[in-house]
RNA sequence: UCCCGAAUAGCUCAGUCGGUUAGAGCAUCUGACUGUUAAUCAGAGGGUCGCUGGUUCGAGCCCAGCUUCGGGAGCCA
């Protein structure tokens, strides 16, 4: 295998032979020598090449700038300057491409998010994202891994479904019919039994209800993929297209439930912080740039590390609905009416509600859990007194509902009469209630969105800073 | 979708009360410098002030609409 300059930093200095590829950061000359500052994207570290101009001509490295991609045959010595441990001497630059630096839109300085979010096809270049990327990737791994190492199976859930009763949201409709003229049937409706499956399709929402059939059969099982929401959501929180992680386990009960995400969360939260710590450094020292200028009440409490080791070593506070609804009634933000929407038994909490819980109260994770029915989906399983599910949402600071999960309901009547209650389509849905009819059991699951724990353990605080093409309305471009 | 804010050089931004030739830092280019760390120093080039229309003797500045971006909210993960 090539070496890359990940590896270039670990093997010892010996002024040996050795051969660099990448792009260049910044470039700049001194009179006899020029320095080079060159990153291949495998670590955040940059390599420092000095072209000495006794050795290498002037102008074979004029046209060199911030973008240009260069192979660098050359020593590895001993860097006599301050910065860094080592250095290449360069003996040869073969150029694999110039960028014209009237036209590359990186210059070695700071640029906004913003302007580096324009020009997305190049900014796994930049430290930012490259950092962003490469812990994304860190994250992705450790998820499996987790999985993998605790019994579970991966299953794949289908991207296109005719489902579409689980109410998560607007979807994206997916069909052959042609736009410019569509068939209709007899009652004038479009008639979908011409379309390319028969039916109505749509991208999915949620792999959830397919996770269910799998794992009563396989027992414990993950889905891993995209899903899809036609939303009109124009946030920092939320994308078209973004990857959720859907865990379903037979035999699991709430309390199960609940113990496997705090777990889970926290074991590739650490995975993280064990194999990403430059990464993580870049993005710390990023973030406390970023809230320089912000007001003392709206920066972060603590560095982004330290707030990353404080969630794994404390256990998650964990509370009913009713009980987090006393502690807002009784909080001096209700007394002096600070909360702009009511607070009572029954209601949805707002982000205020959850800032509040897990920024001031608790001041880390909290997990909730019995939500009222009416506020919950279908399929969560009803508790005896008639009012509350046994749902779970956790609640992470700075991002809200970051797991949200609950026990299923396995009694088959009590399924089929919910979806009744919600006009849920019993016939639609006949193959998820055979589960309930044919050797139910009890079962739990949770979803998680993989782009918002990017987002809490990358600190970035725009949700399309987090996937490599973000999807948003108007937003498709590359 | 709703509320608030913004759009001026490649980037980040300033631009006073509506008034002559629209500025700065960085980047770029030219030159200087025997090892720099976002190098430094000297000089130069670089503008359809987001778009459309309006008010006015006169608009970067005032008004309206649109577009895009940012912050917050809703929907949610």
């Amino acid at each position: 295998m090539k070496s890359s300059i990940k590896d270039l930093f670990k093997i010892p200095i010996q002024n040996q032979e050795v051969s660099v590829k990448g792009w260049v950061r910044n470039e700049r000359d001194s009179g006899e020598v020029a320095f080079i500052v060159m990153n291949d994207g495998s670590t955040p570290k940059n390599l420092q090449i000095v072209v000495d101009f006794n050795k290498i001509p002037r102008e074979q490295i004029a046209p060199i700038k911030a973008g240009a991609c260069l192979h660098i045959k050359g020593r590895l010595v001993v860097s006599t300057g301050k910065g860094q441990d080592r250095e290449v001497l360069a003996e040869s630059i073969e150029v694999y491409g110039l960028a014209n630096p009237n036209e590359y839109p990186f210059q070695p300085k700071k640029h906004s998010l913003e302007f580096v979010r324009e020009h997305a096809h190049l900014r796994s270049r930049t430290a930012t994202f490259g950092a962003v990327f490469r812990v994304r990737h860190a994250l992705s791994y450790a998820i499996h891994k987790y999985f993998n190492d605790n019994g579970f199976y991966y299953v794949h859930s289908p991207i296109i479904t005719a489902s579409d009763a689980e109410g998560a949201g607007e979807m994206f409709q997916v069909t052959t019919l042609p736009l410019e003229n569509i068939p209709k049937n007899e009652q004038g409706e479009v008639d979908f039994k011409q379309d390319f499956f028969g039916r109505s399709t749509n991208l999915t929402v949620s792999g959830q209800l397919e996770a269910e059939l799998m794992a009563l059969g396989l027992g414990k099982v993950y889905t891993f993929g995209p899903t899809f929401r036609a939303e009109n959501s124009n946030t920092t929180r939320h994308l078209a297209e973004f990857w959720m992680i859907e865990p379903e386990m037979a035999f699991y009960e709430l309390d199960d439930n609940m113990n496997l995400a705090e777990d889970f969360v926290k074991y590739v939260i650490a995975y993280a912080l064990e194999h990403c710590a430059d990464d993580l450094d870049i993005l710390e020292k990023r973030l406390l740039d970023e809230e320089k200028s912000k007001k003392q009440e709206e920066k972060s409490p603590m560095p982004l590390v330290e707030k990353l080791k404080f969630v794994i070593q404390n256990p998650f506070e964990r509370l009913t609905y009713t009980e987090a609804i006393d502690i807002l009634l009784a909080s001096p933000y209700h007394k002096k009416k600070k909360f702009q929407f009511e607070v009572k038994w029954g209601i949805d909490l707002q982000s205020e509600h959850e800032r509040y819980l897990v920024e001031k109260h608790f001041q880390k994770p909290v997990v909730l859990t019995n939500y009222p029915k009416e506020i919950k989906a279908f399929y969560m399983k009803q508790n005896d007194d008639g009012k509350t599910v046994r749902a779970m949402d956790i609640l992470f600071p700075g991002i809200g509902e970051i797991i949200g999960g609950s026990q299923r309901e396995e009694n088959y009547e009590k399924l089929k009469n919910r979806m009744q209650e919600l006009g849920i389509s019993t016939q639609e849905l006949w193959w998820y209630l055979d589960t309930r009819k044919f050797g139910t059991a009890p079962h739990s699951g949770f979803g998680l969105g993989f782009e918002r724990l990017v987002q809490f353990v990358t600190g970035m605080s725009n949700i399309r800073d987090v996937i490599p093409f973000p999807r948003y309305p108007k937003g498709a471009e590359f």
